[in-house]
DNA sequence: TCAGATTTGTTCGTATGTATT
DNA sequence: CAATACATACGAACAAATCTG
């Protein structure tokens, strides 16, 4: 019958900002408001694309961009963790 | 030295459709026309991935496919079985 | 209790093709 | 033509559950 209408992302669309960094802008906002702690791992891929509404292959890119900006590290089959920052106290 | 030639897979490719959904059609198939009978145990995964020729993932997909029409369903370690059809008579 | 094999489940890495800008 | 974005597909490694000896 109807479509099914998709939910509205949990991101601010900026216009004339690519997707993929608007992602990754989204994402290391969380990891600076201590929603994603250091330590902690990620959703997965597949889960943050749906999360995100966006394709596996863009959140790829935003991941990229995540590791280039030294915020997180990725171990293949296992998962992305957040660094812990330098100057960082531990988390007790 | 030489390359294995992959066996050609005993389907027919159609052009413009998913290779997962190709797959599930053709256990579909098989489930129907009584290849697999109800309460019958399909080949593992990777037995199925070699035999049709595709990705273990691909095969996955197919599985959720089947699993979303109803007409298997799963057990983790265990195997996937085809399921008791409604109004079918009972194998005799 | 333990070790090993089997099977499904999960995850990242990569490649291809299409469409859009 | 190049970069972005999307969807599918293949590959590899890791993980957890189950059974067997």
């Amino acid at each position: 019958m109807s479509d099914v209408p998709p939910p509205p992302p949990p991101w601010e669309l900026r216009d004339g900002a690519y997707v993929y960094a608007q992602v990754a802008d989204h994402i290391e906002k969380r990891i600076k408001t201590g929603n994603l702690p250091p330590g902690s791992r990620l959703p997965g891929e597949y889960d943050l694309a749906e999360e995100y509404g966006v394709a596996y292959t863009t959140i790829r890119r935003a991941m990229q961009e995540l590791r280039e900006r030294g915020l997180i590290y990725t171990l293949p089959a296992k998962g992305s963790y957040v660094k812990a920052q330098e100057g960082e106290p531990p988390a007790d």
